[in-house]
DNA sequence: GGCAGATTGTTCGTGTACGCACGATCGGCC
DNA sequence: GGCCGATCGTGCGTACACGAACAATCTGCC
């Protein structure tokens, strides 16, 4: 039976109110720019390579084709990020960042980082440390 | 600009990939039974209460009416629960586990063990403990 | 040169997840 | 008795997330 089995000792759980909690208290915290957390880290990884294979980025921030194919579309519909080809290999799209996207992620690492104190917030510095570290190991 | 930001170091990033982790070796522990985490969580609240409203359970599982009702939905249509309705508020709707939860719970309850021992394999016992004691201080 | 197999991006179906607005109902307060 | 605010469930729109299947294309190997 269920006996000894609590939903709140399950990490899957926790993993998840965890996550929930992060991604509101970002939306929160991103001022005027709308992002997602999802589409934060992708524009960020795209803003940092400067030119990047549709599917190679997708690996970098951890989303299958399916998922960087949609979270692309709504940023290239903003004009943060421009696709271009490939003439080398014509199947490729190749994603670079608009000035617009530099302009937005300059503020937006900004938020993400009040976002990213709210969220550790309950727990002490140390803690905080702690739970970095094991949460990388988990990757 | 973005010189000091990594998104490895961002809680945001390593949760979500914790979480799709976790997600994936559980459906991959989950043998014939096809349950989400969700509905796991949903039914195992069920068959632990008994007899719940759609809306305190939604609550006691950290999901909001709007989703609850889509698991609940996907759950009734397999016949794991029952609605009915309390004669006293006719806004609520009541649910109820099958004989069929049942069943299922106790040997589901056996795969969510596998799959949270597996998603915290990379950590030693030591650090699985302190993870989720940080986890839950999160909530 | 040409074929086999891998890779790239897309589409479809399903399942979370949430904000918002809505109709229905309940509760209390006058 | 009647109104007002709160609560319950639902519907709509949007955004992840992934498996599966697909066409187009590249690569290696013969």
């Amino acid at each position: 039976m269920s006996d000894a089995f609590d939903l709140h000792d399950h990490v899957g759980f926790l993993l998840r109110k965890a996550y929930q909690r992060h991604a509101s208290l970002f939306l929160e915290a991103a001022c005027d720019h709308a992002l997602t957390p999802t589409q934060f880290a992708a524009l960020v990884k795209v803003v940092e390579c400067g030119r990047v294979t549709q599917n190679h980025l997708g690996r970098k921030v951890a989303m299958d084709p399916a998922t960087i194919q949609g979270v692309v579309k709504r940023l290239t519909a903003r004009g943060l990020v421009v696709r271009t080809h490939d003439p080398m290999d014509r199947r490729t799209a190749v994603l670079a960042p608009t000035e617009a996207a530099h302009e937005l992620i300059a503020t937006a690492v900004v938020c993400a980082q009040r976002a990213q104190a709210a969220a550790l917030s309950p727990l002490s510095a140390n803690e905080q440390a702690v739970f970095l570290t094991l949460l990388r190991k988990m990757g």
